[in-house]
Parts: C-alpha cells; sequence; structure tokens
DNA sequence: TGTACATCAGTGAACGCGCGTTCACTGATGTAC
DNA sequence: TGTACATCAGTGAACGCGCGTTCACTGATGTAC
C-alpha cells in the first residue's frame, strides 16, 4: 500500500488535466464528461471525486496557483534581487507561457472572468493575487526602490495585462512583441536593464 | 417615415443591451431568450436581427469599442497633450468603470477570453486593441518621449490589467486603491504627475 | 498456498434542464383606391 | 375621409442537443481464514 492511495492519485490526475484545459479555454471551457475522457475514466466517476462541478473549480484555482508557484521555485535561489526580478520577468512574459501555458499564472487568463466565479473559487483567486504581489513586493524591496508595495502592484498589473492582451492577438509575431516590449519596459521602469 | 426604420431601432437596442452585459458577464453570461426578455421582446424575434448568436456576439465587439471611442471623444478637444493623457488615464482607470461598465472599455473584462470567441469576433477584437495602442501612441508621441509605440504598449498592458486585477478583487477598498495605484504609477512613468 | 468474501473505484444508462434555433402564426402599421 | 389589403416586426410553442448530476451495477483488489 502506498502513501498516496490509487484514488488520491486520481484525483490529482483529473486536478491536473482540468488545470492544464481550463488556463486555455477557461472555467466554463470544457464539462464534466469531456474532461473524465481526457483522463481516461468516464464520467459518472467524476462525482466519487468532487461534489460538484464548483467544488472542482475551486480546487483547480487552488491547483493553478500552486502549479505556477512550483515554476518560481527554483528562482528564490538565484543571486540579487535585480536577478531574481529580472529572471521572474522574463519567465512571467516568456514566449513558453503564453503559448503553452502548462504551468503558467493563471491570473491573465482568468482574471476577466473572476468576479463571476462561484465564492470559493473567487476567494481562492484573490488569495493568489495577494501571493504574487507579496512576492514582487518583496523582490522590490529588495533593489531598495521607494514605496515596494505600490511599485510591486503596478508591476503585477502590466504583467497580466501584457500576457492577456498578447494571448488575444491572432497574429504570432505581434504577440510576442507585446511581450517582449512590456519585458523591456519592465526592467527599465525597476532600473534593471543590464 | 424616420431615417431610422423602427426595426433599426430594436436592433440597436439589442446591441446596446447585449454590450452592456457582456461587458460584465463576458459574451457567454446570457442566453438569447434573458437577453430579449431585457429587451422587452420576445426570443423568438432575435433572428429577424441577427442570423446566429456569433453574429451577435460579432457586432456586440464592434458595439463596445465605439461606445468606448465615442466615452473618449470629448478628450481629443482639450489643451496639452499631457492633460489629454491624464484625463484619459483618470477617466479608463476610474472607479465609476471599475463598478459600472456602461461605456467602460471591454478589452479587461474580455482580454482572457478573446482566444476563444469566433473567428469573426477576434479580428473585430484585435482591432480595437490596435486602436487604443495607436490612440495612445499619439499622445505620447506628442509628449516628445522616445519610443512612443513600446511606451503605448506597456501602458496598455498596465490599463488593462489594472482594471482587470481590481474587478476581480471582492473587497470593494482594496479593489479602489489598485486603481489608485496604477493611476499614479501612470503619470510618474509618464513624467505628467502635476 | 488456496478459497470466500468485502470493499470500493469506476461504468454507463438515464434524468431534468436550459440552451440556440425554427416556424406557423398574429396584429399593428401604412399604402391604395 | 373611409374601407380593403399587403407588409412584416414580433410572438410563443416546439425541436434537438449537450450539460451537470444520479444511481444501480461491475469487476478488480486485497484481506480473512
Amino acid at each position: 500500500m502506498s502513501e498516496t492511495s490509487h484514488k488520491q492519485r486520481t484525483r490529482q490526475r483529473i486536478l491536473e488535466e482540468a488545470a492544464a484545459i481550463m488556463r486555455v479555454v477557461g472555467t466554463e471551457g470544457i464539462g464534466v464528461a469531456a474532461l473524465m475522457k481526457r483522463v481516461g475514466l468516464t464520467h459518472g466517476g467524476f462525482y466519487a471525486h468532487f461534489s460538484s462541478r464548483d467544488d472542482l473549480v475551486a480546487h483547480v484555482i487552488d491547483q493553478m496557483f500552486s502549479d505556477a508557484a512550483q515554476s518560481l521555485q527554483g528562482l528564490s535561489a538565484a543571486g540579487s534581487a535585480a536577478e531574481r526580478l529580472r529572471m521572474l520577468i522574463d519567465l512571467y512574459l516568456s514566449d513558453v507561457a503564453r503559448t503553452g501555458p502548462q504551468a503558467s499564472c493563471p491570473l491573465p487568463s482568468l482574471a476577466g472572468e473572476a468576479g463571476r466565479l462561484p465564492e470559493a473559487a473567487r476567494e481562492r483567486f484573490d488569495l493568489g493575487i495577494q501571493a504574487l504581489e507579496e512576492l514582487l513586493a518583496r523582490e522590490i524591496a529588495g533593489l531598495g526602490l521607494a514605496d515596494p508595495k505600490r511599485q510591486a502592484r503596478s508591476v503585477q498589473a502590466e504583467m497580466i495585462g501584457a500576457m492577456a492582451l498578447a494571448r488575444a492577438i491572432p497574429d504570432d509575431l505581434r504577440a510576442a512583441e507585446r511581450l517582449a516590449d512590456s519585458r523591456l519596459a519592465l526592467r527599465q521602469r525597476l532600473g534593471i536593464a543590464d
């Protein structure tokens, strides 16, 4: 018998598949049946793992944020605050994150619909907003800039807006250019353009 | 007989009602029957005005952008480029726009789902992105700043991200603070804080 | 080691419901004489 | 001015469909003896 039971592992597979899909198509972009088929199961079994579709969505939001947090994990070790911020910006606004959103931050694609999410999901979403805000504020404080909290919120707004816009632009080249523009603009206004 | 026929006026009423609603709940947030009821008609009559729901959505995107353009119309007359930009930022990121999105820009709430919109709607959305980008670039060029196009894209990203995030935050006070933060940050980095 | 049985993750048919769409009809409006 | 008729915006019942959810059942797994 393993620590994590077969059932727990199945639940996790459902969550990860749902997170990957909903990051692209939104929380209403896929149904229970289609999701379970992707996992390789039938739709009836879904309710052995989640009490309702809304319950799934709430947990998926959590999953997305912990995926994103994990992909930023390696960062904390790097050298100076400036280096860490440059890496964070380049990672967050990378073309990989734009086109293959496997573990990218859910904020850009879901912020617009957050207000209409079920209550539980909305609260978790808000926690995710605050977590990123605090992470940014900590690093910006490390740069010695004035008013790091305000700066962090402004930077967060640009990062999220830039990614949302880039994904909305049909032309691939212009979309990529957008991200490059914001990567540069952010470095410049934080004074960390090397 | 008036210039605009009764039918044309009805069509316009449907479009305006749909634009107001979809700005808040997204393009998939309301059905044909509920929309027509809001207009004071029955759902069957819808197809005398639009060939399908997707057809409506495409025209609604247009409607949203021309509403937003109209609400920025008065701006073009004002004094210096700096004054016009300050007014634009304050209008775009106002609390009125956040809470009562009657004629506010559709970009913040719809950017996240733009990639999944039907083709026609997606293209019109892209035109709206470019129109705002060019408006901003023109004004920023008027300030005499270097690389106004790149600056404009960066500013646009922050404006859209700030509004999307503010709408996603459940706490009213924190949401309003977000907007105020970005209004100030934008003025500062454009060098137009009076 | 081998058999009997309990457990329970997963199956798949069935449900009620709301959706987008169709269509035969109604009844107010405005023109023709 | 008054009547007869055509037009057509809007009505509302009906459709097929996919959704979230339920539930009686299956069959593989692992424990008891």
